[in-house]
DNA sequence: AGCACGCCGACT
DNA sequence: GTCGGCGTGCTC
């Protein structure tokens, strides 16, 4: 006698509640947990993921399944754990934690490795006079075809999105039929593509050894481990992950590296690639849909047993995982802002090892305060490498202080006459130079100097930033532009505008007016997003095509440069001053690793680090280069005002395009959590957020102050307000 | 998320 | 009297 099952599915649409079917009697041998299944919906179908199997069902009028998608379940009974775990500690509904499980490939049913190929709809002469057109008003579709009109037939959709051209601007132009693309399917060999060279692997030194012994003992046991090692740059903490999942692979285990975005590039793929025979699956945005299923697929199948991604590879379904590593684990790209789950990629990796009973390795020059304070209460076992691999010194770092070039020079200048001198002597000698500058564009603002007003973003409150190059206000928040203001719209006064603050472009250009034949590049959003993307910026530096690379903190990650000897710091004191406990921490990271670009091997590396600021402690500390006092300290002050790690904040922003809506609805929830919550939770008041209004959204946010997340998500979970972003754990309780 | 339903203003 | 705007609520 066979009982009637009912199943309780996700919808793939956004439907917080999970909704209940009948299985047909011919389905029930296919139905598990985690299989996809197609279902009726209204007067239509939709595609969803069975999440529970019952035998009853909670709803009065049921409808049976149609069809089941998929003949495996999506994840193992481990991930599901993970879901579950997700889904509570980050207050998001089960059906939102499915996303991350579920990719976009698995929900639309890409299966095959489709290539997609991309020609002109119409004639060359045709297309590149509208090209002209676009030029102006949309330069990144005429980017697009320029590209396809030096091709002799078309190009690959990859090879495209290569050139740093967005998936976006493609789509409208095959809307407006310029352009049409087709699914090729090949057998050509995409994880494999380039031949390779197996590389031998370098001796360790002691501290090396140390650790790696450890950890091989750990990967032996076969049990859960957390470790974090803290080796300084060039300490050769990749020589550890490489020998670690050799180790692995040798148990027959899987492993997994998670990278920060940034740092995804060839470099370091082919890093991986070539110490290994096995395949590598290598998972990340810019892959197609098809080339990330047929990774996904050999993934599942334990064909492929090494995964490289940033972070949304932490949900790969790797079998039989051994080893999680977390480079750079404090980087921010690991956590999710934007949609929730906000989840952090290095948190869910520990979580997702100590499930799987493998070992997870968190490496950094610069923890986070968070892992080394683990570390201490004896959560993850510490390793700590000080010395560099090939016996290369720290780069010596000098402190300018700006003020004094201040008033010697009588007024503004972007570079210290030190500074200036290194960069020429670099330059003489064939070394390169790096400059750091938080800041793009050429001038921040464009003010009145009569009425004080400043040109501001209609649909963001954010002043607009000056592009010479382009001729244009930008806004750095929603992309808007318009032209520069020829008189105050407010006062109407003459010739009072005026521009204000510098950015990336220009200290390029005052910097090629004092040494003409200098060679510059600059990297930063606008030079990666059109002219090239940022890996082919990094190897045009590498292979000597400048003198000088000037760009904001995306310079510090992910690239080795071997002639870069000298690095400048130009300014960081805003970031400075940004009213949240982790920007000291933060600014610490970004110089420590800055510095860290500075002088290999044979070339020691010098970095000048101009401030207005010369003795603000992290200023002093990062120029001592120790990590440990600024540890010390910085978790001193944490424990005085209990922030975290001695507790934990929960972010709850809304918005609307109303702002009395907005704080409406921010209050309402503050006052109901007021009345709810114990009393050992402390909540911050309601306030616009650091930015107010973004695209038309008005912003208002509250903080709450948890010893435990536990105590607080129950009342969370719950809650279904559309408007509302909870952020467990928030990098930034200001923006 | 979609999509239907419904309530209100503009126009044939 | 009808068309169409989008605010609200439901989908097993």
């Amino acid at each position: 006698m066979s009982q009637t099952l009912y199943v309780g599915v996700y919808l793939d649409q956004s439907l917080q509640k999970a909704l209940d079917y009948e299985v047909p009697v011919d389905l029930i041998s296919l139905i598990k947990v985690g299989v996809r299944v197609e279902v009726p919906l209204r007067n239509g179908s939709a595609k969803g993921t069975v999440a529970f199997i019952k035998q009853e069902a909670s709803f009065p009028t049921i409808r049976p399944i149609l069809k089941v998608l998929s003949m495996e379940s999506e994840f193992s009974d481990k991930q599901w754990k993970l879901a579950e775990w997700m889904s509570q500690y980050y207050a998001t509904s089960l059906q939102k934690v499915f996303k991350c499980f579920i990719p976009p490939h698995v929900r639309r049913g890409v299966k095959e490795r489709v290539r997609i190929f991309v020609s002109l709809e119409k004639n060359h002469e045709e297309t590149l006079r509208f090209c002209s057109e676009l030029r102006i008003s949309n330069p990144k579709q005429a980017d697009v075809l320029s590209f396809l009109l030096e091709q002799t037939k078309g190009a690959f959709l990859s090879e495209i999105l290569e050139k740093g051209c967005s998936r976006s601007s493609i789509d409208s132009l095959q809307k407006k039929k310029w352009i049409k693309l087709q699914s090729v399917t090949s057998d050509e060999e995409l994880i494999l593509e380039e031949e390779f060279f197996p590389v031998k692997p370098k001796t360790l030194h002691e501290e090396q050894r140390a650790a790696l012994l450890k950890i091989e003992e750990a990967l032996d046991l076969g049990t859960f481990s957390s470790h974090l090692i803290y080796g300084v740059t060039g300490s050769g903490k990749t020589e550890i992950y490489l020998r670690a999942i050799e180790k692995a692979l040798s148990l027959g285990k899987g492993a997994m590296l998670l990278v920060p975005e940034v740092a995804l590039t060839s470099q370091t793929i082919e890093r991986f690639r070539s110490r290994f025979s096995e395949k590598i699956a290598i998972l990340h945005h810019k892959r197609s849909l098809g080339e990330r299923s047929s990774a996904w697929e050999e993934l599942k199948s334990g064909k492929i047993q090494i995964v490289i991604g940033a972070r949304s590879a932490v949900f790969a379904p790797i079998q039989n995982l051994g080893l999680i590593i977390v480079d750079e684990e404090h980087d921010s790209s690991y956590k999710q802002t934007d949609e929730q789950p906000c989840y952090h990629g290095r948190d869910v990796a520990v979580m997702r090892a100590y499930i799987e009973k493998s070992v997870v390795l968190l490496g950094s020059a610069t923890p986070s305060i968070e892992s080394r304070y683990n570390a201490e209460m004896g959560k993850y076992s510490l390793h700590v490498l000080r010395k560099r691999a090939s016996n290369a010194k720290l780069p010596k770092i000098e402190i300018i202080d700006m003020k004094r070039t201040f008033e010697k020079q009588g007024g503004f200048t972007h570079f210290s006459p030190e500074l200036l001198n290194a960069i020429k002597e670099r330059a003489e000698k064939g070394e390169q130079t790096l400059l750091l500058l938080n800041r793009r564009g050429y001038h921040r603002m464009q003010i009145c100097l009569e009425c004080r007003t400043v040109a501001k973003c209609p649909h963001c409150d954010l002043s607009l930033t000056y592009h010479r190059q382009e001729n244009y206000l930008k806004c750095h928040l929603c992309n808007y532009t318009r032209t520069v203001l020829a008189a105050c719209p407010e006062c109407k006064v003459p010739g009072s505008l005026e521009f204000k603050g510098f950015g990336t472009e220009h200290v390029e250009r005052s910097l090629k007016a004092i040494f003409p034949s200098l060679r510059t590049l600059r990297m930063d959003k606008d030079t990666t997003s059109k002219k090239m993307s940022h890996e082919e910026l990094f190897q045009q530096f590498r292979s000597h095509k400048a003198d000088v690379l000037i760009g904001t903190q995306m310079i510090a990650k992910g690239f080795h440069f071997p002639s870069v000897t000298l690095v400048g710091v130009l300014n960081l004191d805003a970031s400075l001053t940004i009213p949240d406990f982790r920007s000291p921490e933060q600014v610490f990271q970004l110089l420590i690793q800055v510095a860290g670009r500075a002088g290999r091997a044979d070339l020691p590396g010098e970095v000048f680090l101009q401030t207005f600021l010369p003795d603000h402690p992290v200023i002093q500390m990062a120029a001592k280069q120790d990590y440990d006092p600024f540890y010390e300290s910085t978790l001193e002050e944490r424990r005085l005002f209990q922030y975290p790690p001695f507790c934990h904040f929960i972010k709850c922003e809304f918005s609307s395009l109303d702002p009395k809506i907005a704080e409406a609805q921010a209050t309402t929830l503050f006052s109901h959590l007021c009345s709810q919550l114990p009393s050992t939770i402390e909540l911050f008041p309601v306030a616009p957020s650091g930015h107010p209004k973004i695209k038309d959204l008005y912003r208002f946010q509250f903080l709450i102050k948890t010893p435990k997340i536990s105590l607080v998500t129950p009342y969370l979970r719950v809650l279904n307000i559309p408007s509302l972003k909870i952020d467990v754990d928030p990098l930034s309780t200001f923006f």
